[in-house]
DNA sequence: TATGAATGAGTTTTCATTCAT
DNA sequence: TATGAATGAAAACTCATTCAT
């Protein structure tokens, strides 16, 4: 089934979309040339067009490729836990550790960019909300598991509180993009952590 | 004291930034053309070198009337608050209010543009730097009044939970800009409400 | 006579076309701007084409008169010569010591950058070679009075010799420019005295 | 161990070159465009750009070759010449015949923009200086080896002489220039001959 | 008469894209 | 299929010149 010419066209796309992430990740989606893009994957400037139709297309390759490592890398965050509140709590705190680290770094950098081209481009628009509500389902379904088992409080809009942790996720990423090492990341998420105990379910008798 | 000459150039100078502003809104700091600015301020693209010395500088103008505006917002978002705690809930109503609005998105998309410029130089990075560290200043400044007044958990650190507190709130914007209506920002509000119950002095016999 | 306002208007124009003369010996015809001559003459730009037509204009003005001050420095340069090869030699020699000099260079530049506008403007070249042909007649008068008188041999060509004359002083000033201090103008004098010994009327009896 | 390839870019580099310095004659380094200079060579403007950097840098290369040019013309000028002084003379004869023709003009053109630039940039004054200085060693070798054979007067600088030969002949070049066919190149060397006579040892018992 | 803000044509330079080899 | 030279359409920026004040 798998014929071995696709693969090989397969391996050298993906060999440029990633060389073309570096590129983008250093110098931006308007910033970065072709050129540039070429020397890092070691083809020429003329062989990117016969795996990609635009530098517009390959930027759209780019940004799907982010979203979809984006949306693993929350799938994959907590394999062990035994609760789904556990889950959560356990994937946000890998999700935080790793916000200083330089694959972070550039996937924030990419997701601004591709936020702003979704800005601009009503396809990238529905592209980026797609991945977007994908990821909130996600969490959301875990939030209803969570409600179920009464690990949260049920009152809360499950909808709303994803969203709610998504954002303030992408905002601390944003933050440290934008300040360094300026802003302290952990003792940010003890905070949040502290403030997350509002949405347990209420054990004393309130 | 006024000179007349000086007030028409600084009038001048502002309408060309402020129509720079909404290009570059439109278009991106890349995507926009000095020429694009000239016919939307309504002069040529020569006599925007007369108020600018370059693109970049006008980029970086842009960003700072950006940043001010922002600041400045918050610092008269709540004048009639009667606590600091009420200050900054009010504050953050407010503020969460308008996350839909025209301007709001104006100045969301200029924040993601200005950080992803800070990414590439750091002469950008230090004064985006600088310009949060302000506003973090300001909320830091209100915590601990809320703390000193038994309002807050005098365990929180409070510089952690500004930095929290603004990046939730730019990372809802950053939401509502990919998202469009889909998210309900009022919603999430509440949510987040919620949540800083956690941080309230805990009245009852813990 | 002399009419005031015509008498301030020439002060002017002169004052202007000196300013010029600075700014075109740093950056060149091409490379010097309106405004720096402006600026150096302590006007607004726009004044300067109430004294002159045009950028052109001034450049040929400016040229103008540095070969005016060109002849007038040859015409002034021996005044106490008791005879007519005495008073070449000095003036020779007077103005290869000035060589080094700073109006020297001066003057060196505003003649190569003439040259050039000379190669390219019929109207120029005939300036040009109109304040050239004045200097060699002035220099060939000298020489045929020196042949009348004896002192130099007659059966030299005294056009040939003075375009020589011209020539090699031209070209040493030339050489100066190009290589600043590197090359020894007094021993290249003192070199070029020797060789004039040889048009002296030979005294003895060959 | 000549590469197609690269011998095909070095033509093409040296055509453009060319079409460059006949552009650069007839406009002046500052007058010339991109434009005229791709339209002479055969190209498009954007094509320039993958043989020279910029503008300076195809300036430079032309005064270079213009540089090489010269001295390998003096180098090759009097292969049949049997003694140190008679090569000189040779020379010397042979590039005063050529001044009049359009290959010698060009290059007086050339040197004198050369010139100019270095007036304002120090590494094309380091880069004239240099081709200047080579130049002078080969004739200042020659005129040590000619009062080394008892040809010229051993009281002669040599150095100084070497720079008054090179200043009169450039001096004479540029008033060619100057005035066309008004100076009578051949009647100055006729002189100049004369006065070269002069630095020959004196035989008569001086 | 002087000013200097405005103009807009013109210049250098870049770069996505094409296509002959 | 890969290459990389060539293209040409912009884009930023400059500056001589004009003209309302």
């Amino acid at each position: 089934m798998p014929d071995p010419r696709t693969d090989y066209l397969t391996a050298r796309r993906d060999a440029i979309r990633d060389a073309a992430e570096g590129v983008f990740v250093r110098w931006g989606f308007d910033g970065a040339t072709m050129q540039q893009i070429a020397d890092e994957a070691g083809v020429s400037a003329g062989t990117i067009y016969r795996y990609f139709a635009s530098k517009d297309d390959l930027v759209r390759a780019v940004a799907r490729a982010c979203s979809a490592r984006y949306t693993a890398q929350f799938e994959s965050s907590a394999q062990t836990a035994t609760s789904p509140l556990e889950l959560l709590m356990t994937a946000g705190a890998h999700i935080w550790e790793g916000i200083g680290s330089a694959s972070a770094r550039r996937d924030a950098i990419l997701q601004l960019e591709a936020t702003l081209v979704a800005v601009r481009e009503p396809t990238s628009a529905a592209l980026l909300a797609e991945s977007m509500g994908e990821m909130r389902r996600l969490i959301e379904a875990l939030i209803r598991d969570a409600q179920t088992q009464g690990e949260v409080d049920p009152f809360i809009d499950p909808t709303a509180l994803a969203w709610l942790l998504m954002a303030t996720t992408n905002g601390v990423q944003s933050l440290a993009l934008q300040l360094g090492e300026t802003v302290d990341t952990t003792a940010a998420w003890r905070v949040f952590e502290q403030l997350l105990a509002g949405i347990r379910t209420q054990e004393d008798g309130r």
